[in-house]
DNA sequence: AGGATTATTGATATATTATAACAATAACTT
DNA sequence: AAGTTATTGTTATAATATATCAATAATCCT
């Protein structure tokens, strides 16, 4: 849901960090020193980042970086589920529970810009039902919802 | 849902052109020759169809026909509700009921490339439960579900 | 450990999608 | 018919993403 103000962003990065790299270890692929540091710069934004402001920072502190460099990173990121990306956005972000099995929807605040990951049964059942009803197999899911966060409706 | 063999196309697009000049004329708006003619080609389609490949029919009957000259178009019938973006693909289509009122759903196949707008209320229900528990009020949903279509799980 | 193999990154070029800005024309208003 | 607004023409450019091949680093194998 939409952060709270006391959230500490430095523990929940350092805590996905640390879920990305027994992820990796487990399924046997190098999160290497740019993949580890794509992913981080994202934690870090904790709003959803496109490719190329991602870049910009990068480039900080890899002068060379070009867009490939990204874009492979987010790659590798996006397949392993420690990223999300936002089609509406074209923007990625950074998944909320790479661990557990779900399917990630998010609310998305035309005001401030914030992405809100849920994960919400009900959406899931309905999708499940409606695709059996059509007899689709269902491969992925882009559930995005625009709108205004309760902080945005205030003002 | 996904088209039967026998649906009339021609028909189809004549009908959906019909209720384009109603609703052009019920809301003051002009449904001028280029925007009628951008709707009818991505009637025709029956995909979704990107905008360049639309700019590149549209050259046909438009010699000096540009980005803008499409894009132009799409937005206007987007705020219609005349046709609908599929953001996962950055594609157009035609709206199947643009004169009810309605959330549009896509099941997109990634065999045939295809896509079923459909509008299934129980995922609607889903979408204003969770949004009210998270406080959350929308503008847009963009549901956008990739698989198999039926003809394309049997080859 | 050394050489073969595979995965990753570097580097350059280019494709694809979309918008900005201003001029020209067409349609509507009175 | 003149003034106003909406639409289209035209040129340029922004923003997002991928293809390709070369260089390097990691892993595997004996």
């Amino acid at each position: 849901m939409f952060q709270s103000k006391k959230h500490n962003h430095g523990h929940c990065i350092k805590s996905a960090m640390k879920i990305a790299i027994d992820l990796c270890a487990e399924r046997g692929v190098r999160l290497t020193a740019l993949r580890s540091l794509v992913l981080e710069l994202i934690l870090q934004s904790h709003q959803p980042v496109g490719a190329y402001e991602l870049l910009d920072i990068l480039k900080n502190e890899r002068r060379n970086a070009q867009p490939p460099t990204v874009y492979r990173a987010l790659n590798f990121l996006l397949d392993l589920g420690l990223i999300h990306r936002i089609e509406s956005l074209n923007a990625y972000v950074g998944c909320d529970a790479p661990h557990t099995n779900h399917y990630a929807q998010f609310l998305i605040c035309n005001g401030c810009g914030a992405a809100a990951e849920i994960s919400d049964v009900r959406l899931d059942k309905a999708i499940n039902a409606l695709a059996k009803d059509a007899k689709f197999t269902v491969n992925h899911r882009s559930i995005e919802v625009e709108g205004q966060c309760p902080n945005c409706q205030a003002s």
